[in-house]
DNA sequence: CGGTGTTTGGAATATTTATTCCATTTCTGG
DNA sequence: CCAGAAATGGAATAAATATTCCAAACACCG
């Protein structure tokens, strides 16, 4: 490679976080092996800490010498010095949790630790899914809907209202106008709908008619509305200006909110702060 | 070691679930070396992917011999086939999750998507340590109570709304004869509880007046309280019969459900199965 | 098309790491 | 307190893994 100065005498990342800033600013222009291993690194940073030269060199399809040389190229001495970095930043999250999870599913398959267990690691994979279906622009357009509105109406029943209730209770916090339609009564308040308003919309399989309903009257009228749902395909995201969708992973017949809840209230904050 | 067949014939364990099992079952009755080793590894299974022989028999204060002595008890040829054990069992959940997340927070401090990555990192930090620090006894008597109840009163209002109307939810799912205290109108229905009924109040700092009220009422006339609240401490507990404890971490001003969520829903399953 | 500088693959070597072996020490039961 | 068995530590060896080096292939430029 040339000796770019601005890749070359930099000191190596010394954070997985450094890392993977590097790897991004040094991929392009990079030879052709060099770039395979770059992308093979980048896809399995994960790996790096338990594999050996050979594995990796064997998974980016390039001989290992190759990879060697893209270890000198981010900074590093070799290969060892390289690998220190993630195997000592290997840790965190499992310390004694491991342990502890088995331990509560070993009390019996279906006493109550052991389902704590379950939703535990429910819960977790679904936030993790989060992490990676997000669609960061639909979110900022949601954001950009709700933070422009008057008032922002709730709707969202069964499985859906304490998503709903608990966006109403952020909202209030925030002093965002923000109304829940609880359907108290079978009161359906749709009147309340006002141009210049918009609907915050929540429903998951099966869903609910009375939130469709509220929602498509909403767009019928003109209003924006924002569906928070399960897929894209949902009823609820014919009707909606901007479809934000979460899924969750499902223990046995249930299914937790874990995901939801924290899709819902990074929604809350976002829209909270924008309307400043 | 005395040649037991019971411990050593066996094939060697296959999965880290095994490993755990087989661990605890041997642990006794091992030689001061080899239990230190077995001690130091149940309390770090997790550095067993990505350590050397050395640095764990330096880190158990034995000799890199004795540890090799232990892999074979375990029933492994030596150290190697162990660890590959371990390295081959890491992947589960990861497989982009971090980049991702790391990608959402380079988005910008404040914007929406790197909200999302906060909240699911606090939420995924909050499982973990509702799994670490969860009571199994309190959990069994806090289902032992509420399934020998004849109705179910739920009762948790601002913060814990969303989680008392979940339990709402899933117990009507279930069958249970539930009945949520929404505070609608002021009512407070507090003839409602009947002798043989149990309360489950919920309630976070800080604590909700009208919540920590009615589980005084409750108790005072004898029925039996389950508090699902934050700290052993909280002013809800002097009224329970039983205490569950979730604590959440908070980012920000702000603090989710994610791990409350887990632990209700799970409570309310473990109900439900236990009153067929 | 030839020369210069870059990239590449693989074989040779250095280093680290795992494993075995055995002399010595420490237990155990009589 | 002794004999035999078990356990231990460390030095020697084997295996694996990382790293370097260089000849050959390649790409670019005049």
């Amino acid at each position: 490679m040339p000796d770019d100065p601005s890749l070359l005498d930099q000191p190596a990342p010394a954070t997985v976080e450094e890392f993977r800033e590097r790897l991004a600013a040094i991929t392009d222009g990079l030879p052709k092996r060099l770039r395979q291993c770059a992308d093979y690194i980048a896809a399995n940073t994960d790996r790096i800490a338990v594999s050996t030269v050979a594995d990796l060199a064997a998974g980016a399809d390039v001989p290992p010498s190759a990879l060697m040389r893209f270890c000198q190229i981010l900074g590093y001495s070799g290969f060892s010095e390289m690998q220190r970095l993630f195997r000592e930043a290997y840790a965190p999250g499992w310390p004694d949790y491991a342990t502890r999870l088995s331990n509560l599913k070993a009390g019996g398959a279906g006493s109550p630790a052991a389902l704590v267990a379950e939703f535990v690691e429910a819960g977790r994979v679904s936030l993790e899914g989060l992490a990676k279906s997000l669609d960061p622009q639909a979110l900022d357009q949601a954001v950009r809907t709700l933070a422009a509105a008057e008032t922002i109406h709730l709707v969202g029943l069964r499985r859906a209202f304490p998503v709903a209730s608990y966006l109403a209770y952020v909202f209030e916090k925030m002093a965002v106008p923000a109304m829940l339609h609880d359907g108290v009564g079978k009161l359906d308040h749709r009147f309340a709908l006002r141009p210049g308003d918009a609907v915050l919309a929540i429903t998951f399989a099966p869903y609910s008619e009375e939130t469709i309903a509220l929602a498509q009257d909403a767009a019928a009228r003109g209003l924006a509305v924002v569906a928070l749902t399960d897929r894209l395909t949902s009823p609820l995201a014919r009707a909606a200006t901007s479809v934000l969708t979460v899924s969750e992973v499902d223990f046995g017949a249930f299914r937790s909110l874990s995901a939801t809840i924290a899709l819902a209230i990074a929604l809350a904050v976002a829209v909270g702060s924008a309307r400043d």
